[in-house]
DNA sequence: GCCGTTTTCGGCCCGACTGTTTTCAGTCG
């Protein structure tokens, strides 16, 4: 038996798609799709596929097929897929390592290693860098000087890190964007700017940073973006679109279209590439095509009637043929859509909740009523680190972003070398400051609460005397974070059996980039906490993001309450929020789904509960 | 190989940019 992780299966299936394309790209095209598409799916999957398919619900996901289920099947039983393994030895071995190398697909790849004689699949990379150097790519047929500087390049940025699949945290993302955004609104010819892609979907991880610009002077917002000071390497430049990395290998992607297009170059930036897909897909079958230009009508028996005051005069766009849509609203609606919103727009389902009028009116951020995990530099001798910013300065931020409530949730005294008696009397120490603090604070309650480690045997930190100081107790895992997902969620269960233990804080543990967090068995989970009241906490910190989107989804869909918190250390983090409310977001979370959006009398009551 | 608001069979999004090929192939999103 073998439990080989979803990033994994993804490159074994791209790797399948590329055996494909090389052995007979025309005759397998639409197995390189279904390949290629059924990669993407699982990168993407927030479950394990191993445990999907333990479950008997390989075929669940969408992309996976009855064909690719019984191969995947195969691999979980034994290590190794008998049908992939004999697609693979139609392509040179050295092909699968050269794949991760930007730049390079599989023809670029095959045609280096058939060129440069390459046999030691280990050594391709190393190989092709050495022919490079050496001036011999340049004399293969179809390449030259320029497409050999191009391979040395990529090949020295993968190197240095950037890889094909190599991503940065949102908030990382979002400040990057920010600084480009400034440089780009200097220029007199841009009309509008917005960041797109994945960064407007805001997913908790970003590849590339994609930015729009409407003008009507596009070659000289293009000339403009290239300028950007910290702009290392400019990997392209066109009439409408350029590119280029900055500092630590991040790619910035900009497209310029005129404002009358801006609608579509909207939509079509923000992806996703699933979303557009499965739109445009639909499209045809109304005679539409459409594009990030707008839409022409390639059938007009198969226009809907009421579809037809959208196409009119005043918006054809007769040197190109099509129509042309200013704002993303109408775009949507002249394929008989509604508006959907960037984080729902995943090909989870939203188009056909839209088609139905069953779009969830999903949180806003000014729906947030208050922060419930803040760690304060009061200490408590706490058994993790300790808080950076005092207690008046967090209060005055939660002022200022108009909480009706603030929660204190520092780590629990350490009970290696405390007595029981000595951490209920740190914690009475600390709740002094918080009732101090409270007589000068009128318009933010604050709640005594405190985050608990659930040991390794799922007893609490603190024992029932310290527990009757709080209002509540956020319970979550600090340690043995390698026990099986059995052992794991016993003890969480055990750890969020007392009355006063209402929230899982940062529920799987993980740490985007660092560690992948460990398993749980949602469905014991939720039905314990749907039946107890407890709530699951979504972690606005940067690095946790946890739990995610699809997680979200599912467990609001069960009726259990999340409750999105930003776990600050310093102050400044308080205003993290935002990226535990994309979270919540793109899980489909509405207002009455998320605890914090409560009033202040409500959520006292629930804590009761 | 997958999938369904027209389909269980017959389709499968649409386009930009680069390099070197003078009309396109490859990669990317």
């Amino acid at each position: 038996m073998v439990k080989p992780t979803n990033n994994e299966i993804a490159k074994l299936l791209r790797e399948v798609a590329a055996a494909y394309t090389v052995s007979d790209e025309k005759k397998y095209r639409f197995q390189i799709l279904a390949y290629q598409k059924a990669a993407d799916v699982v990168e993407k999957l927030s479950s394990e596929v191993y445990e999907l398919w333990s479950e008997g619900k390989l075929e669940d996901i969408s992309g996976v097929g009855p064909s690719i289920a019984s191969h995947l099947k195969e691999l979980f039983a034994t290590g190794k897929v008998k049908h992939f393994e004999e697609i693979k030895k139609k392509a040179p071995g050295a092909l699968f390592p050269l794949l991760a190398i930007p730049k390079i697909g599989p023809k670029t790849a095959v045609k280096l290693i058939n060129s440069l004689k390459i046999k030691k699949s280990d050594q391709a990379i190393e190989l092709v860098q050495k022919a490079g150097e050496e001036g011999k790519i340049a004399e293969i047929p179809t390449f030259g000087k320029k497409s050999e500087k191009e391979i040395l390049q990529a090949i020295s940025e993968f190197y240095a890190g950037r890889q094909k699949t190599s991503r940065m945290v949102l908030p990382y993302a979002y400040e990057i964007a920010q600084k480009v955004l400034t440089h780009l609104k200097k220029c007199p010819d841009v009309q509008k700017i917005e960041p797109l892609g994945s960064l407007r979907r805001m997913v908790s991880t970003i590849g590339d940073i994609d930015i729009a610009v409407a003008s009507n002077h596009p070659q000289k917002v293009i000339n403009w973006f290239v300028t950007y000071p910290y702009a290392e390497r400019i990997i392209e430049k066109g009439d409408h679109t350029a590119s280029f990395l900055t500092s630590g290998s991040k790619q910035i992607d900009l497209m310029v279209q005129p404002t009358s297009a801006w609608g579509s170059l909207l939509q079509h930036f923000t992806g996703s590439k699933d979303h557009n897909v499965k739109l445009r897909t639909r499209a045809i079958t109304y005679g539409l095509s459409v594009s990030d230009y707008g839409i022409k009508i390639t059938d007009r028996k198969k226009l809907k009637k009421d579809w037809e005051k959208f196409y009119t005069k005043s918006n054809f766009n007769s040197s190109l043929g099509l129509y042309v849509f200013a704002d993303e609203k109408t775009f949507y609606q002249a394929q008989g859509l509604k508006w959907i919103e960037p984080e729902l727009r995943e090909d989870r389902g939203e188009i056909e909740a839209d088609l139905v009028g069953k779009l969830p009116k999903i949180i806003q951020n000014e729906d947030i009523k208050g922060d419930l995990h803040t760690h304060s530099l009061v200490d408590v001798e706490p058994s993790h680190d300790l808080g950076q910013s005092g207690m008046s300065e967090m209060i005055k931020l939660a002022q200022e972003l108009h909480y009706e409530y603030l929660g204190f949730a520092e780590h629990n005294p350490s009970n290696y070398n405390h007595t029981p008696s000595q951490v209920s009397a740190l914690i009475k120490k600390r709740n002094e400051k918080i009732e101090q603090a409270q007589k000068v604070t009128k318009s933010v309650q604050i709640l005594k609460l405190l985050e608990i480690d659930i040991l390794a045997d799922g007893k609490l930190a603190i024992d029932d005397k310290s527990f009757s100081l709080l209002d509540a107790g956020i319970v979550s895992i600090h340690s043995s974070f390698s026990q099986d997902k059995e052992q794991m969620t016993q003890r969480v269960l055990k750890g969020l059996s007392h009355p006063k233990a209402k929230i899982l804080g940062h529920p799987t543990g993980r740490l985007l980039g660092q560690r992948s967090g460990f398993e749980l068995d949602w469905e014991k989970i939720w039905e314990f906490c749907a039946k107890n009241n407890k709530a699951l906490e979504i972690n606005a910190y940067p690095t946790r993001l946890d739990i995610s989107d699809t997680i979200v989804r599912e467990t609001i869909k069960r009726g259990v309450k999340v409750v999105i918190d930003t776990d600050s250390h310093e102050v400044s983090q308080m205003k993290n929020m935002k990226f535990g409310v994309a979270v919540a977001r793109r899980g489909w979370a509405e207002k009455k789904d998320v605890l914090n959006t409560y009033s202040f009398a409500d959520l006292k009551k629930w804590l009761l509960s």
